[in-house]
DNA sequence: CATGAATGAGATTTCATTCAT
DNA sequence: AATGAATGAAATCTCATTCAT
């Protein structure tokens, strides 16, 4: 009995799985409006019908898609700073694991951005659920990490930490979404290097006097 | 005949522009998708079939609203870069005239990243027009300036001067973008005066030695 | 200007009343769920959307046809019993009244009756505005004048004017729906003979001593 | 082999009544439309599948449904007027019996109105297996026992006999129907006393000369 | 017998685009 | 030039029915 649920269930998160895969790939490509649950279905070689049993609707198809990646993205950062000390470092390693997912799930990049950017209101505000509360946490997180490199003097002080993480997801993120539509892409050791020289010394403008 | 040709001209022109502002206001709120014909000649005052005069088709009226907006900010760049010498401080007062330009139009902003980082592929490929001429150019001009900071010993020599002026840009679009949604935003000067920061020295990384 | 407004509003109207009665023929035939918006288009040779522009939805072309008889028969009655005298003779004008209009609108009666009596609550909830309204005065108006005929001495008075009037409706709306959907239908004096004779006398019932 | 295929097909018979009952609950809430095979199953505790083990499709359930009241409602009748003698009394008996039928099966009646009076063709059509055929030879029998009422001085003799039978269903029907609905409804017998009585002389108009 | 996941035809509704006035 | 009524393709979503387990 509990055995059987339990497979059930193994079932439907596989299956639902494989939909929000068809879902991505057909939504990168065309864009979430652009995308139709028909095109969905046929890349998931189901029928349209099949989806509306593990999704309501579209809308919550595309929130299930974010929110997994918002889970699997938070939980490699995390394991990445886990065994990491010092809080630039840690920064630095977080970074890294985010190329890192980036280069795993490439098409996933150019459809979270568009939503978070500059995204409809509609969905963008559906992604308050857990997704959004992920996101925020691992912000958090990481401003208080900035905060303490201030503290321990390894990075400047005349910018609050807030801004500083903004700052650090902006040049990841445009980075990132240049690559994720760019035709060739650096070894990913390059990209986090390139990256993170970036963040850390921007264009490295000279002192006069130096 | 000519004068009166001139004026029609005119007239066409300015009736176009009041099309262009009123799509934008709508897409700004809706999303492209979301924008109806009928809400956009709603909002311009006129018939759904009066844009039709002026524009091919919905896509050609957002095409020509990107373009408008692309050599008008290069229109301002240029004036800007035009009586400063030194190019390090060209990118300088380039970056603020984007500032100011943004914080003038600001709904466009929105459409406009959406369009540009996430985009759909087929709004995205039509900003290959002039626009696109426009935008590249630009950014080709920006390019030379870097390489010429470089060779100057105004700016660090170990990145190439295209990834500068992507990261540049990167962080100059993050941050409007997300002010452009924000419902508060610092008085420009202060906006000016930190995104050049971070662009200068990024974290600020300190050595070890130092 | 004006009589430009007056004049679409006229052609407006006209065709309103187009769409609905072509709704009326198909739902009569199909009934509300069996009749598609494609059904309806094409018995009224518009395409669906132009049905769009007249109705919100298909409720509300169904709450549209229902409010314009109700207020046609709510017309027709008042002007039938207007120059009579004596309440119940009233009362047989009126019910006269119905059955002529239901003569001219026998489509009508199959679905009035069907969202009347047994309908679903969604749609019978919806018959709350104008058309309820109505309906419910027009009740009102002859349950007062079953009251005054009760005191007249004209009618028997062991049973309340609410409950009459109820018996009066449902003697003629049962035999009307009869006959709607009968093959041959009595003559229309016919008609009125027959039902206000039962209506007056009922089945007759012999007192016992008589 | 027998017994076993006895209780087999008792099983089945239960099982089916069953599942009837919670069409009917489902039914009369939402509508024949409105109410879907998995809403039934729901009801019935059972899978979608199973319905269909006993019912060839939705139709059939419907049909079956009703065909089980008209049935019980044949029985009743039947074995209501069984002791009585005198054609009038019989039909007395009868009508009183449908009212305890009703008030038995209240649910019922909105959705068999519905179907009866107003109905969609289709499912009105379907009527005409072996419950419409218990329906008219139950309607075939009252109107022999009008005429029979006639021809003893017990009734009026200026209507036809079918006439007065399909008055009596309407004046039953018609109440029934409002009761259904209805927030209270009168005790047993005095709706009984009611109907008859309305049945038994309508209005009561008085004659001119009386 | 029972199950319920899967199917896909079909219904409602929207909206870019056209064209007669 | 301007209008806005009309069009109809196409999108989302539902649900009766089937069938492998």
């Amino acid at each position: 009995m509990r055995s059987e649920s339990q497979y059930r269930k193994r079932r439907r998160e596989v299956a639902a799985d494989l939909f929000v895969q068809s879902a991505e790939a057909v939504i990168a490509q065309k864009g979430y409006e652009g995308a139709t649950m028909h095109d969905i279905a046929g890349a998931a070689g189901c029928a349209v019908g099949t989806l509306y049993l593990y999704f309501k609707n579209k809308e919550m198809l595309f929130n299930a898609m974010v929110t997994r990646h918002s889970h699997a993205i938070a939980d490699q950062l995390a394991r990445a700073s886990a065994g990491v000390s010092g809080p630039l470092e840690q920064l630095r390693v977080r970074n890294e694991a985010m190329i890192a997912y980036f280069n795993a799930h490439r098409e996933f990049f150019r459809i979270f951005y568009a939503a978070d950017i500059g995204g409809r209101a509609n969905i963008a505000s559906n992604l308050r659920g857990s997704a959004m509360r992920a996101y925020l946490e691992s912000k958090a997180l990481e401003i208080e990490m900035a905060r303490k490199a201030q503290t321990a003097g390894l990075i400047r002080t005349d910018i609050p930490p807030e801004e500083m993480i903004e700052f650090l997801h902006g040049v990841m993120v445009t980075t990132l979404a240049r690559w994720s539509t760019a035709a060739s892409i650096p070894p990913q050791e390059n990209q986090k290097r390139l990256i993170w020289s970036l963040i850390s010394g921007g264009l490295g403008v000279m002192r006069r006097g130096a």
